[in-house]
RNA sequence: GGAGAGAUUCCCGAGUGGUCAAAGGGGGCAGACUGUAAAUCUGUUGGCUUACGCCUUCGAAGGUUCAAAUCCUUCUCUCUCCA
C-alpha cells in the first residue's frame, strides 16, 4: 500500500474507502489534491473537528497537496448527517465571522502555503447559484430513492428532514466536483458521518465529468466508556483559548482514561507510532507518565509549546507535591489588598475564583469536603479568609475537589 | 385545511387540586479506594439564607380557587393520522 495510506492506516485513521487499492496506485504515481470541509458552525473549532485535519497533515507532510474547505455556503443549509433535529440557522454574517477565525485557527494548525496547502469557501460558488440551472445540471444527477436509503436521511425520517436540509448532500457533492474543475482535486477525506455525502460527490463526477475520483473517512473517536470525545464538564474542547483555556486544554488529555491513551498519541499526536505504542501499554506510573506526555504533545500542537510547558507546570505545581511545578501558571485572579484585609467568607471566595457557579453549590462543595484552602480544609461554610490566609508568595491556593484548582493573588 | 397526541428541572421520564423544588434513571459534583485512570461504594444535585424560612421553576399569557405542574381560556411550538 502507498506509504502514506499505510501511516494513516497504523494511526487508526482508516474507517472506509471507495477503492483502497486504485487510490494507493494513484498516490503512488504522485501528489493527489485532496480535500476536507468543515462547516463554520461555530466560532471555534474544538478537537472533535480536527481529525481529519491531523490525517491532513500526514498526507501533506507524505507531498500530496490538500485544500481545507470552509462551508461559508453551505453551512447556509445546515447538514443533517448524524444529526437528530435540525440546527438552527446562522445569519450570513455570524457565517462569515465564524469562517475567518475558523481558516485562522486552521491556519495555525496546518500551515497554509498557497500551493501545496490552502483554504477555499465554498460560499465562493455557491452564493449565487442559479436555481434553475443548478437543479438542471446537477440535480438531474441524484435519485431522490437513492438519497433516502442513506442512513443519515433514514435516521431523520423519523423525527423529520426538512427539505433545505435534505438539499444538502447536492450541494456537498457539487463542491467536490467544482474542486475537482478548478483544482483537480481527486480524494475528499472526513469523517464517517460524511460518507454518503462523498460517496455522492464522488458518483456526480463521474457522471458529469467521467472521472474517477475517491473518498476516504475516518472513524468517529469515542473514548473507552463511549463518550463522545471531547466533552468536558463545560461542553466541547475548544480550540479557541478563550474559551478553553491550555490549562484546561491540557487538563483533559492528562485526564483521559488508560484504554485511550495509545489511540490518542497515534491520532492526536505526530509521535512515532512505535513510540506511541511504547507509551500507551505501559502500566502504573508509566501509563500516568504517558499521559503528560500526551496532554503535553496535543497542547504543543495546537496551542504551542510555551503554553504547553506553562500547563504542564501549572498541573505538576497542582497535583504533584508543591515544589515540583510552578505554581504561578495555575490558573488565578486577582483580589484588591483591601478586600482581603476585611476578610471574605469562604462561600463568595469560591465563587469569585469561578470554581463553583453558586453560593449553594459553594456551601455544598464545603459540606462535603471538598473545599480546601492552602492545604487547610474548610469545613465550616462561615469561615472568613483575610490576608493572615496568604501563603508565602502572597496568594491562596483554592482546591475545589481533588481536579480543580485556582489561585487568589492579592493585588 | 381536518382529527388526535403532546410540551415537566442539564437529559430521559413520573406526577391529573394541597403531603411538590416535583418519583425514578442518566449525566454532573463531592467523599472513600487509587495513579490527576477505570470499576465499585456512599452522599449530593434550582437560588438566597447561620437557621426558622423566603424567592423563582413544570411551553407563553391570562383566569378559577384559601391553594394550580395539575382545572378553564387564548396563544406558540412539536409529533401522528387524514386531505
Amino acid at each position: 500500500m502507498n506509504a502514506a495510506l499505510e501511516t494513516l492506516k497504523e494511526r487508526g485513521f482508516l474507517k472506509q474507502c471507495t477503492d483502497l487499492d486504485r487510490l494507493s496506485k494513484l498516490m503512488d504515481e504522485g501528489p493527489v489534491t485532496f480535500y476536507v470541509g468543515c462547516d463554520p458552525t461555530g466560532p471555534s473549532l474544538h478537537i472533535g473537528h480536527m481529525v481529519p485535519f491531523f490525517a491532513f497533515r500526514h498526507l501533506h507532510e507524505a507531498g500530496h497537496r490538500g485544500i481545507a474547505l470552509v462551508g461559508g455556503g453551505t453551512a447556509r443549509i445546515g447538514d443533517p448527517s448524524g444529526k437528530s433535529e435540525m440546527r438552527k440557522m446562522l445569519s450570513y454574517e455570524q457565517l462569515d465571522a465564524n469562517s475567518a477565525s475558523i481558516a485562522a485557527q486552521l491556519d495555525r494548525f496546518i500551515g497554509f502555503d498557497g500551493t501545496t496547502a490552502y483554504t477555499e469557501n465554498n460560499k465562493d460558488w455557491l452564493a449565487d447559484l442559479n436555481y434553475i440551472d443548478f437543479l438542471r445540471d446537477i440535480g438531474r444527477h441524484f435519485s431522490v430513492n437513492r438519497m433516502l436509503s442513506f442512513e443519515a436521511y433514514r435516521m431523520r425520517m423519523e423525527t423529520g428532514l426538512s427539505f433545505i436540509e435534505f438539499n444538502y448532500q447536492l450541494l456537498q457533492s457539487y463542491d467536490f466536483l467544482q474542486l475537482y474543475k478548478r483544482r483537480g482535486c481527486r480524494l475528499q477525506i472526513g469523517g464517517d458521518d460524511q460518507w454518503g455525502n462523498i460517496v455522492a460527490g464522488i458518483e456526480l463526477i463521474r457522471r458529469v465529468e467521467g472521472a474517477e475520483c475517491f473518498g476516504l473517512t475516518f472513524p468517529l473517536v469515542t473514548t473507552a466508556d463511549g463518550k463522545k470525545m471531547g466533552k468536558t464538564e463545560k461542553g466541547a474542547l475548544f480550540l479557541d483559548p478563550a474559551v478553553t483555556s491550555p490549562y484546561d486544554f491540557f487538563q483533559y488529555w492528562r485526564n483521559v482514561a488508560d484504554a485511550d491513551v495509545e489511540r490518542f498519541l497515534l491520532m492526536f499526536t505526530f509521535l512515532p507510532a512505535a513510540e506511541c505504542r511504547a507509551l500507551g501499554n505501559a502500566t502504573d506510573a508509566g501509563i500516568n507518565q504517558a499521559k503528560e506526555r500526551l496532554a503535553w504533545e496535543v497542547t504543543a500542537l495546537i496551542h504551542g509549546k510555551d503554553e504547553a510547558d506553562r500547563a504542564l507546570a501549572a498541573a505538576q505545581a497542582a497535583f504533584g507535591g508543591s515544589k515540583a511545578g510552578d505554581v504561578s501558571q495555575i490558573p488565578s485572579r486577582e483580589l484588591s489588598g483591601e478586600e482581603l484585609d476585611h476578610g471574605m467568607g469562604v462561600l463568595d471566595l469560591f465563587v469569585y475564583a469561578g470554581l463553583v457557579p453558586s453560593k449553594s453549590e459553594a456551601r455544598r462543595l464545603v459540606q462535603q469536603g471538598g473545599a480546601i484552602i492552602n492545604d487547610r480544609k474548610i469545613d465550616d461554610e462561615k469561615t472568613v479568609v483575610d490576608s493572615s490566609w496568604l501563603d508565602a508568595e502572597g496568594a491562596l491556593m483554592l482546591r475545589a475537589g481533588k481536579k480543580r484548582v485556582f489561585r487568589i493573588l492579592r493585588r
